[in-house]
DNA sequence: AGCCTGAATGATTCGTTGATTGTTCAGGAA
DNA sequence: TTCCTGAACAATCAACGAATCATTCAGGCT
C-alpha cells in the first residue's frame, strides 16, 4: 500500500523531470518507465494514461497555490477588500510567472486545458469555495454586502477571466495587467454608483 | 471613380456569396473573379488581398452592428445603468447568434482575428468610443459617478470580455451566458460595498 | 497611355507512406 | 496467486513529393 504510493512518487519525479526537460510531447511513456527500471506496460498498473501522469503534477503544484490562496483570502486583520485584491493578484501573478518562466508549463496547460475540459472548471470550483469562505469570514465586518455568495463569487470570476491565464488570451506585459486587474477591482469593490471617487485604500472593516 | 466602387461592391457582393457557401478557405480568388466575369489578377486593383475582402465584409456587417450599439447607448430616457446593460447585452446576443447561425462566420472569425489581430484591438476602441459618449451622455444625471470615463470603459470591457466571443472560450448556452453577464453588471454597476441588496431596476436617474 | 489579362512563381496545403508511440494483454517470474 | 514484462496493435505523427492557390507582372487590347 505505501510502496504503491512510493511507486507512483518515483514515476510522478521522472515524468516531472523528462516534461520539464523536454516537454510533454516529446517524453515517452518507455522514457518514463526505463528512469524508473521498469517496463512500459507496468507504467499503467499507477496510471490510467500519460495525461494522468500530467495532471497529477499539474495538481501537486496547484494545490500548493492553493493553500497560499486560502491564507490570502482568510488573512485575520485586513479588509475584505484587500483580502479580494490579494487573491485576483496572486492568481494572476503566479500564472503569469509560470507560464513566463518555463516554455514547457504553456505546453502542459494547453494539452489539459484541451483534453480534460473538466479540468478548469474544477479549479475554478475550488476557488470559488475560498471566495465564498473569505465572504463568510468577513460577512460581520460589514464592509461588503453580498446576499447570494456563491454566485457573486462566480460573477467576480467571470469578470476577472482575462487574468486568470493571461498569455492564452492576450500579449499584454504584466505591469498593464495588474494595472488592468487594479481597474476591474475598482469597479467589482466600488462599483458605478459610488460618491465622487474614494481610491480603495487598505482599512475599511469595522 | 464610382464605377471603381461598383467594381469593389460587385467584388464583395460575390464574395460574400461564396464564402458564406463554402467557407473562406475553400473559396479562390479565382472563383470570385469568375464570378465576377474578370481575371483574379484584376481583383488586386481594387483589394490589397484576399484577407482584406473578408476584412471589407466583415467590417461592412459591423458598422450596422455599431448604429444600434450608438442607439442605445445614447437612448434618450433611460437610465445609464440600462442603456449600459441594453449595449452589452446587445453585444453578446449579436455574435453569439452570428456564430450559432453561421459556422463560416467561425471560421472568418478566427482568420481575422488571428492574422489581424490589430482588427479586434480597433473594435475594442471603436465600442470604447461609445461607452465613453455614453458616460457623457449620462454625466448630469448624476446616476454614476466616474472621474476617468476612458479608463472606466476599458475596465468595463476587461470584465466583460467573456461575452464579447463567447464561442471562443466556453460552451456555455445562451441563457447561461445572459444570466452571468446580468450578475457582472450589477456588480459593475452596484459594487460590493452597496446597500443590503438593490436590484438594479430602471429608473434612477434625477 | 490606361486597363486588363492570364501564365509564371513561390509559398502553402494536401495526401500518402513509413515510423513512432501510447496502450493492451498473453504469458512468465516470484 | 500476484506482480511484472515486453512484444503486438492501433492510433498518431513526421516527412516529403505533388498539387493548389494567392499574388505578381510582362505583355496585349482599347
Amino acid at each position: 500500500m505505501a510502496e504503491k504510493n512510493d511507486v507512483r512518487c518515483q514515476i510522478i519525479e521522472a515524468a516531472k523531470k523528462r516534461f520539464s526537460h523536454f516537454g510533454y510531447a516529446k517524453t515517452t511513456m518507455a522514457e518514463v518507465a526505463a528512469d524508473c527500471s521498469m517496463s512500459p506496460g507496468n507504467l499503467y498498473r499507477f496510471f490510467p494514461g500519460k495525461l494522468d501522469i500530467a495532471e497529477c503534477i499539474a495538481t501537486q503544484d496547484y494545490e500548493k497555490h492553493l493553500e497560499v490562496l486560502r491564507q490570502l483570502a482568510l488573512a485575520p486583520g485586513r479588509s475584505a477588500a484587500d483580502r479580494l485584491s490579494d487573491f485576483l493578484f496572486a492568481e494572476l501573478r503566479r500564472t503569469y510567472h509560470k507560464l513566463e518562466s518555463d516554455p514547457r508549463a504553456y505546453e502542459m496547460a494547453t494539452v489539459i486545458a484541451h483534453e480534460r475540459p473538466e479540468y478548469a472548471n474544477w479549479m475554478l470550483a475550488t476557488e470559488r469555495k475560498i471566495l465564498v469562505q473569505l465572504f463568510q469570514d468577513v460577512e460581520q465586518g460589514g464592509e461588503f454586502f453580498i446576499d447570494d455568495k456563491e454566485t457573486t463569487a462566480e460573477m467576480i470570476q467571470s469578470a476577472t477571466m482575462k487574468f486568470r491565464y493571461p498569455q492564452l488570451w492576450t500579449r499584454l506585459t504584466l505591469p498593464r495587467l495588474e494595472r488592468e486587474l487594479e481597474g476591474v477591482l475598482q469597479l467589482i469593490v466600488n462599483g458605478l454608483r459610488r460618491e465622487k471617487t474614494v481610491r480603495p485604500a487598505s482599512g475599511a472593516a469595522a
